[in-house]
RNA sequence: CGGGGUGUAGCUUAGCUUGGUAGAGCGCCUGGUUUGGGACCAGGAGGUCGCAGGUUCGAAUCCUGUCACCCCGACCA
């Protein structure tokens, strides 16, 4: 007998103990999320990767359609003098600014492309780090009447931010996300419609990709450069590190003054509209993936999924290849005749002439929540086989094929549900209320530091407020304040850094 | 932009010290046996060894330059 091994092969390498960012790139790899591109910093997204940003896409559309949005789009290229408006802006941005200077190219002295001399713009344009100013300029000529407020609107669309370390989903150069802009009459209506947005992102994450946040305030040095206010929400992954899901930011008039929204109010007055922006990004893809992911591969969340159901036909014999595929095919019309979230489940059958254990990895890397295998020995008795990829890898179950069918949208639902569960437990369990500063820091400190191991996790403690403590943290530790959460009721306590007053707990954490 | 490292097939890589113009595993293709946990047998395709120059009869190997990428620091959805 050969050895044991001493754990179970798993279909990722390394496990996400060995090596989690190395274990991130391999579960994209397998899944088929997306390549990188031979241009730093930006990927290509594949079609299981582009259709879970669909999927996010189509739900947070009727979302934001639901609350009175509508879409449009805005240029791409932004004037460089724009982005010089909002002081803080053009700091915030200035130094991941892609610039387009020509705008044609022709053939140098040595022979090869270059953009041609004589064709330099007179002004350079931005490429979009983000959309205020242009659509700032835009508003500014829509409005001029309190009877022209609100303006709701939602753009999809690409943006370039030169980053310097690039990392597929997380923080590539190019993405894709959603930008929001309104403008309202006054501050409340403004700061409203901020936390609402934050709360439809909030529901979004929760209730489609099984992921808990906290959802609160970011300190004043975290802040959106330009914003009066940002609130975010932030999800904790499997390394145990925070990453920000998504903001919604009050810019109170800041913008509307660099741009010149103004109207004229019921009173007759002059007055600056009052701005929100708010946006999420391809980046919930990476979110979602270290989330849930584990040392098989992708796992996702029904909701979510681009196909619920694979169905794996098993033909050993010519005989009987026929009769399997067509039970496979009845059994595939009769799930997609079944109503999920609007839309009809989507189902796949996998007919390809390869083995049974090939086909059913391929799924299991790609995380589709069902997997069921129809197999001659079924074809007599009306069983399939149906394995969740939430369980063990070969916890598989024989069920009736018409129970089955009866029972999906439950078993899909108790995916769902589990998934968000086992978040949770994991956010909790290493959600830490800290009183001291040495628990603090011991916390935050890796006992192999050549080594990290994954270590830390949120940290729930009392600040005051300054700006210097932020920053000897940050320094020690690498660590920041993800939020000031919201909480019905706040408890005061004293910093466990100065001893000085504060008004509640914040959440301190690693972030991405 | 500072410090360190690496470039050989789609991926992981051996060979480099001691020059003799490429080998493996995985993946891919063909045929067959298979198919209910990543199978097997046989055959096959794929490399101007990052790029440019130099030394040499001869360079993946030695020298010079250059480019790219990775890791660690400052910035970030």
């Amino acid at each position: 007998m050969a050895n044991q091994p001493a754990v179970a092969k798993t279909a990722i390498s390394p496990r996400r103990e060995e090596d989690f960012p190395e274990w991130y790139q391999q579960v994209i790899r397998a899944a088929e999320l997306a390549d990188p591109s031979d241009v730093r910093g930006c990927m290509v997204i594949r079609p299981w990767g582009y259709g879970i940003w669909e999927n996010m896409q189509r739900q947070l559309d009727l979302m934001f359609k639901a609350t009175g949005h509508r879409n449009a789009y805005f240029p791409l290229f932004i004037p460089l003098s724009y982005m010089q408006k909002e002081a803080e802006h053009v700091e915030g941005f200035a130094k991941e600014c892609a610039v387009v200077t020509h705008h044609r190219l022709d053939i140098g002295p040595d022979g090869k492309m270059r953009p041609a001399p004589s064709a330099e713009l007179s002004e350079p344009l931005v490429v979009r780090p983000t959309s205020e100013t242009i659509i700032g300029a835009t508003y500014a000529k829509w409005v001029q009447s309190y009877r022209d407020l609100p303006i709701l609107i939602n753009q999809w669309c690409n943006v370039v931010r030169w980053e310097m370390r690039p990392r597929v989903f997380l923080r590539t150069t190019e993405f894709l996300w959603q930008e929001g802009h309104t403008v309202h009459e006054s501050e409340v209506e403004a700061r409203e419609e901020t936390r609402r947005m934050l709360d439809v992102y909030e529901t979004f994450v929760r209730d489609h990709l099984a992921i808990p946040v906290f959802s609160g305030e970011k300190s004043e040095s975290e802040r959106f450069p330009g914003a009066v206010q940002t609130l975010c929400i932030e999800a904790m992954v499997q390394d145990r590190k925070a990453i920000q899901a998504g903001t919604s930011h009050f810019l109170g008039q800041n913008f509307s003054r660099a741009s010149g929204i103004e109207f004229q109010t019921r009173d007759g007055r002059q007055e600056l509209g009052w701005t929100t922006s708010w946006g999420m990004s391809t980046r919930l893809v990476g979110t979602l993936i270290m989330a849930h992911a584990d040392d098989d591969g992708l796992v996702l969340p029904p909701r979510i999924a681009p196909t619920h159901v694979v169905i794996v036909p098993i033909t050993p014999k010519g005989e009987t290849r026929a009769a399997v595929h067509a039970a496979a095919n009845n059994l595939a019309a009769a799930l997609r005749s079944i109503s999920y979230g609007g839309s009809p489940l989507e189902v796949e059958v996998d007919q390809r002439d390869l083995g049974g254990g090939v086909k059913n990895w391929e799924w299991i890397k790609k995380g589709v929540p069902l997997r069921v295998e129809i197999g001659p020995r079924d074809l007599e008795s009306g069983n399939v086989a149906v394995t969740r990829r939430d369980q063990p890898v070969k916890s598989k179950e024989f069920v009736l094929a018409n129970d089955f069918v009866c029972r999906a949208i439950e078993i899909l639902d108790s995916i769902q549900h589990n998934l968000f569960d086992r978040a949770k437990q994991f956010r909790d369990a290493n959600t830490r209320i800290i009183e001291s500063k040495e628990e603090f820091y011991d916390f935050f400190t890796p006992k192999n530091p050549s080594k990290p191991e994954i270590h830390g996790g949120f940290a729930l403690a009392h600040w005051d407020g300054s700006r210097e403590v932020e920053e000897q943290i940050k320094s020690d530790l690498k660590v920041t304040i993800r939020c000031i959460p919201f909480t019905g009721t706040p408890e005061r306590g004293t910093c466990v850094f100065t001893g000085a007053a504060s008004p509640q707990r914040v959440v301190w954490a690693k972030a991405y």
